[in-house]
DNA sequence: GGGAAAATGACTAACGTACCTCAAAATATC
DNA sequence: GATATTTTGAGGTACGTTAGTCATTTTCCC
């Protein structure tokens, strides 16, 4: 029950402890026999080195810098709470994680604010890319610096970045189609889409996959040309309002991105909100409001804390050179009906 | 940026390293005007204590039995797995974490291996607890004793367990019972129940929320009485087979426990298995398949993996007496279609 | 076999906290 | 005001690793 040190491992290995140190820390001067001796010890003790030991002495910290959207969106503002809180909770782990706000919609300043970050001011990055072509060359130069950089909610596959952290939209899309399909009367029906924009590269997969649902399983349903409302409350009301009286007979809406509050208004207003199969993106106060007053009648979702803490251990893994455990990491696509909603946890007010 | 250490705590407060210890470690012989100085100090300076170098110093180690129950059931066979493999990469955190085995069915034989354990052998249990009142009984006595006991999936509620970890199972079933309402076209049809038994809480309680749902919002949906198979493939497929025989037409099945395996082979040997909307519970090698079959419509799962993380992460909260973050240990009510399911990891063969 | 280079050993000082002892000082008790 | 008691200070050791330095040994090459 006792622990195996580097001193047992050096006895075993017949060797000394400082040889054991540079085999164990990768140092340079050692015969490859005489690795092997120890490496051979090193699992017959079955050694494992003493993270906290290790930690103290090695007095690292790692800084870690997260880029997130600014805009008024109930989502965004949790992914900032969760990463603000662990800030905090981390800090006493030698973690420090600043958060920083961006503008999502200026990929010039996105890329300002990651062209100014190196090693001497953090260890790593974490950042809700839009999809711009600076942002990626940003993304690429920082990493040539010597940082590494995980994309988070929305990735940028053309840039070097390390991870993604997030979901699989094309399937997030098909999902919303699945439930749509699923959901409807096998009869003739039609189906509307609100986007914010498909410039957005989340929005776009979106779309793709609930269109390759719906034209391949459900082709009686038929997809209205999308809507872009730009996240936006007040054209998302808008635009809503103008689909339903235009198709007083709608049978479907998927919302795509945000601005689910615009969406929900218009539906309520409309008096048409139960005839209407709805189903938006992310659990907001109003988006489980919807749920549970039959407004929307699902809603896939990401869960923010959990994109926050794998970013953070993506980062640290990544810093410390060790392997990524990808079961861990894979974030889910979450589906929320009125009756699996979690438990309201108590957060201050937010708006979208 | 420098760490604040507890001798800038003593210095801050103009007394001695000796008794900022004393008030951190709540040690006696501190008047409490002192207590208050210290305190004071240590948060305008915001003092956090490097739990590298407390870990290293009070070289404490965290040992944790998990019982687990051992039949031929995919998901714990799962859940196993996921605690021996973070026994395994745990061990350099100072943590011990020991899986044993143990037979649900038998609710003397878990009080027995419950009655055996004390703060000399670990620190705190987890187990899948049987509802049954010797094992509430031995839960109890093992805190008396000093040691926290969470349970894990199926919970013990009037025992004095620390917490549950696990989903709500009332939720889970009033998920499945409203998926099987909107999959079904809205005309009168038959649903059947297959539990593994009402004897056991969880599945009593899916069903519970599964009634509630059809009976209040899909009236026209008639409930067979519950078979019950012991979540035992062979019985199921028996059960399974003969429902079909009875009803030819019928619309919808739920599966409530395991013995997912039974089930899907009676339905694809039927012939019926796309007339039929089943609704099932976690996600296994053989759910998954049925899924993208199209003999499965929907899949209710709880993540393992999540649990064994959580289950670990509140015992040692219990043990270091901080507070549990209810956020982060919520345990979610995966809905899983054939469109969102993760992607396959690499894992060995295992049996249902 | 002699000299250079490479490999290894023996030691040490951190890292920040926990926990212990013993003495000194402050306060309480009569 | 003397004594008993409580409170505080000073100092040390231990935890297991990292990351050095410098001396010594081994190996290699001509």
């Amino acid at each position: 029950m006792k622990r195996v040190t580097i001193h047992d491992v050096a006895e075993a290995a017949g060797v000394s402890l400082a040889t054991v140190d540079r085999v164990l820390n990768g140092r340079p001067g050692v015969r490859k026999t005489t690795i092997a001796k120890v490496k051979q010890a090193v699992d017959t003790l079955n050694y494992k080195p003493d993270v906290f030991a290790a930690g103290l002495a090695k007095k690292r910290t790692y800084r870690f810098h997260f880029l997130l959207p600014n805009g008024p969106n109930a989502f965004m503002e949790d992914l900032t709470r969760e990463a603000t809180s662990h800030a905090e909770t981390m800090s006493g782990d030698r973690m420090h994680v600043h958060v920083e706000p961006i503008d999502a919609f200026d990929g010039h300043r996105v890329a300002g604010t990651l062209a100014l970050l190196d090693h001497t001011v953090c260890d790593g990055v974490a950042v809700v890319a839009p999809a711009f072509p600076e942002v990626r060359a940003a993304i690429d130069r920082l990493q040539d610096r010597g940082v590494p950089v995980v994309t988070l909610v929305s990735d940028h596959p053309a840039s070097n970045r390390r991870h993604f952290v997030g979901i699989d939209n094309v399937a997030a899309g098909r999902t919303a189609g699945r439930l749509l399909g699923r959901f409807l009367p096998r009869q003739p029906g039609k189906i509307a889409i609100v986007a914010g924009s498909l410039g957005l590269r989340d929005h776009a997969e979106r779309y793709q996959g609930c269109r390759e649902v719906i034209e391949q399983d459900y082709p009686h349903l038929d997809l209205l040309k999308v809507r872009e409302g730009r996240d936006d409350n007040a054209r998302n009301a808008d635009l809503v309002a103008r689909l339903l009286k235009e198709n007083p007979e709608l049978a479907g809406l998927y919302n795509i991105g945000a601005g689910n509050r615009g969406t929900i208004s218009a539906l309520s207003a409309s008096g048409q909100a139960e005839s209407v199969v709805v189903v938006g993106h992310e659990l907001t106060p109003y988006t489980r409001e919807a749920l549970q007053a039959d407004v929307f009648d699902a809603v896939i979702a990401q869960d923010p804390g959990h994109e926050i803490r794998s970013a953070i251990r993506v980062l640290k893994a990544l810093c410390d050179g060790v392997p990524i455990i990808d079961g861990q990491e894979r974030i889910g696509i979450d589906v929320f009906l009125k009756d699996n909603l979690p438990a309201v946890t108590d957060r201050p007010d937010s708006t979208e």
